[in-house]
DNA sequence: CTGAAAGCGCTTACAG
DNA sequence: CTGAAAGCGCTTACAG
C-alpha cells in the first residue's frame, strides 16, 4: 500500500503537520528512531545533546506519537473501563465523575458501560474491554457471580468491584456498609416510636439489594417486630406500582423505608399520587441522597453513602494493580451516614446519629 | 523480540485461547491469512468452502482478532468521544446515556470526557481524542470558538455539536429552541400577573445562556417590563448565592426564572433558608425537567428540553458523516415543552402551554 | 550510550 | 477467487 497524502495536502495551508513520523524526527535530529522512542518515553541513559536535539525536532514539527502503534507495540490500551447499570442513576453518575477525573490526571482515558444490571451485558462489555486490552476496570456487578469478570482476571487485567462485591476471591472492592447503614436508619424509625415499618428493597440477588434487606429484617427481628419486605427492583416505576399496593393495605404501615434513590423517587410520586403526606401518614427515609433530597417535599430523611470517596478509593486500588504496587486482595468497607431530615416525622438539625 | 507465553502457561489448565492469531486460524482452515481476514470482514467473493472451514476454525480456536493490530492497519478506533461539561449534571447524564446506547448498536465503544465548560481541558481532550483517532465526537461545547474542534474537523474527523453551537459553520449541531422555550416560560409567568420578573441566567459566553437570556430580555420589552437578569453561572452554589442577594432586595420580584436545574437546585435552597414560600413568596420556573421536578415543593413548572431525542438524533448526524452517507452540513434546532406544575403559582394540570 | 533490525497482528494492493 | 508480501508506526532485545 502507498503511503497516502493528506486528502488536500496542495490546496490548503498544511496546517496539521500529520504523518510526521518517528523516523522524521529521528532524520530532523540527526540520531535514531529508538533514540527518539527513548527520550520520549524518558528512558535514562540518553546523551543530554541528543535529548535536547529530540526535544527540539519533536517541537519543530510538532511530533505526536501514533498512540495506535503504541498500543499494538505494548500490547495494551492506557484506557480505564467503567461498568456500571445505568448513568442516569446519580449514585453511578457521581463516581464515574470521581473516577474520570482520577483518570484524567493519571493520563489515562475512560471507556464508559451501562449494563442495564444484566449479566449478559455485562460480559459482553468485558470482552470488548478485554479486546481493547485496557488496562484495567472499575465495575459494579450485576450479579453475584461477577459475569466476564473472571476472564479479565485470568488474562491479567485488574479489576476493582464497585459498590458491590462477587463470589470471585481474587477481586479488589470498595463497598458501603450497608447492613449497618439500613440498621441505622430501621433504628431511628424504631425509636420514633413507628413499628410497623415496611420496607421496600431492591434485587436480592445484588449485594447492595442482599445486604441492606439484611439490615432491616436483622433490625426488626432484634426489636422484636414483624418485618415486611416487599421489591422494587432498584426501579422507579417499579418501586411506585409496589407502594401503591402497601397504602392500599388495610392496615397500612406507618413508616417506609426505601433502598434506593431512584426507587425512593417512585415511592415519593406514589404516596403523592394517594393524596397522603409524608410524614403524616407514612414516613419515609430512603437509601442515598441525592442533591434533591433535601428539597423535597417534606426534605428527606437519608443514608448516604459516601460515593465520591468510595469511587475514589476504587481508582486507588485499581492504579495500584496497574502499577504492580500491590499483590495482595484488599476489600475495603466504608460507613454510611444516617442524614435526618423531616421525612421520618423528626428533624433533629444538630444530631447526626440516632440512639443506641 | 521473543514470542511471550502466558506466566502461568505450564501450571494452568489453558482456559483462554490466548495468543491465537489470524495465522493459527490460517493453518488450521487450510487457508492463508488474508482469506481469513476476508472471510472475518464480510469480504464478499470467498469460496464458500473455504468461508466454512475458517468460520469452523474460528469457533474451534475461539479466535478474537487482535483489535489493536486492526486499529493501527486501519488508523482509526471505533470509538465515538462524548464531551460534556459535567456528567454529574443530570442533562448530560441523560444524554450521554442515550449516545452510550446508540452506540453500542452500532458496535462502537464511548470515551467519555468531562470538562468543566472549560476551552483548556476541552482542547486537550479532543486531542485526545484525535490521537486515538475516533470515528467522531458529539461534544457540548465550553465556547463559542469550539476550542480544538476546528482540528478534529481538519483532519477529517467529525463532530456533532450538541446543545450548543459554534462559530466554525461545518460542524453538525442539535440545539434546543433556547429562545422560544424561555419566552414562553416567560410570557406564562406574564399571563398569571406577574411584572417583576426577575431571572437567573447561566453564562452568557455559553450558547444556551446567551439564548435563554435574549428570550426572556425580549419577550419582557416587549411587554413593556424592565427585565432584571442576573448570573449564576449555570451553576448551584452561585445560583443559591445570587439568589439569596434577590430575596434581600427591597421591592423584590414576584416571580424568579432559573436557566437550568443545577441552579434552579440551588435558587431552591436559598428561597428555603430565607424561610420563604413557592409561589406564595416568589414563584419559580426553571429551565430542565429532572426526574425530582415534579417531587419538589412545591411541584416546579419548568422548560422540557427533548434531551433523550436531541441526543439520539445527534447520534444520528454523526454515523451519517461515519458512513459517509451526508456531506451537507445539518443542524437541527428542537422545541422545549412548558410544563405546568405549581410553583408559577397556578396548576393548570390538563394545560399543556400558555396564553399567546 | 546508540543503532539496526525484528516484530506487535492485522489488512489490502498487487499479481496471478 | 486467492496468496505472498508489504506495511501501519511504534518499542525494545540485541549487539556493539
Amino acid at each position: 500500500m502507498a503511503k497516502r497524502f493528506p486528502d488536500s495536502s496542495a490546496d490548503k495551508p498544511a496546517e496539521r503537520s500529520a504523518n510526521v513520523g518517528i523516523a522524521d524526527v529521528a532524520r530532523l535530529a540527526g540520531v535514531s528512531p529508538a533514540t527518539v522512542s527513548r527520550v520520549l518515553n524518558g528512558v535514562p541513559n540518553v546523551r543530554e545533546e541528543y535529548r535536547e536535539r529530540v526535544m527540539a525536532a519533536v517541537a519543530e514539527v510538532d511530533y505526536r506519537p501514533n498512540r495506535l502503534a503504541q498500543n499494538l507495540r505494548r500490547q495494551k490500551a492506557e484506557v480505564i473501563g467503567v461498568v456500571v447499570s445505568d448513568i442516569e442513576n446519580p449514585h453511578f453518575s457521581e463516581a464515574v465523575r470521581a473516577i474520570e477525573d482520577a483518570s484524567f490526571r493519571a493520563g489515562y482515558r475512560v471507556m464508559l458501560c451501562n449494563t442495564d444490571e444484566t449479566a449478559e451485558k455485562q460480559r459482553a462489555y468485558l470482552q470488548m474491554l478485554a479486546d481493547e486490552r485496557v488496562l484495567g476496570a472499575i465495575v459494579s456487578p450485576a450479579d453475584r457471580e461477577g459475569a466476564g469478570i473472571g476472564e479479565l482476571l485470568d488474562l491479567g487485567i485488574p479489576i476493582v468491584c464497585f459498590d458491590r462485591t462477587i463470589d470471585d476471591p481474587r477481586v479488589d472492592a470498595v463497598t458501603g456498609d450497608n447492613v449497618e447503614g439500613v440498621r441505622r436508619a430501621t433504628e431511628h424509625l424504631l425509636w420514633l416510636g413507628h413499628e410497623r415499618i415496611a420496607y421496600l428493597g431492591g434485587r436480592r440477588d445484588v449485594e447492595t439489594g442482599a445486604e441492606r434487606l439484611e439490615g432491616y429484617l436483622r433490625t426488626m427481628r432484634d426489636a422484636g417486630h414483624v418485618p415486611f419486605a416487599m421489591d422494587g427492583g432498584f426501579r422507579a416505576d417499579t418501586a411506585s406500582e409496589v407502594t401503591v399496593k402497601l397504602l392500599r393495605q388495610p392496615k397500612r404501615a406507618s413508616a417506609l423505608l426505601v433502598a434506593n434513590n431512584l426507587m425512593t423517587l417512585g415511592a415519593l410520586r406514589a404516596v403523592r399520587a394517594a393524596g397522603l403526606r409524608v410524614p403524616e401518614d407514612i414516613a419515609l427515609v430512603g437509601v442515598d441522597d441525592p442533591p434533591w433530597a433535601s428539597l423535597v417535599d417534606p426534605p428527606l430523611t437519608t443514608v448516604a453513602q459516601p460515593v465520591r470517596e468510595m469511587a475514589q478509593t476504587a481508582m486507588s486500588l485499581l492504579l495500584e494493580r496497574i502499577r504492580g504496587t500491590r499483590t495482595e486482595v484488599r476489600r475495603v468497607v466504608m460507613p454510611l451516614e444516617l442524614r435526618v431530615r423531616d421525612s421520618c416525622g423528626m428533624s433533629l438539625k444538630s444530631d447526626e446519629g440516632t440512639a443506641e
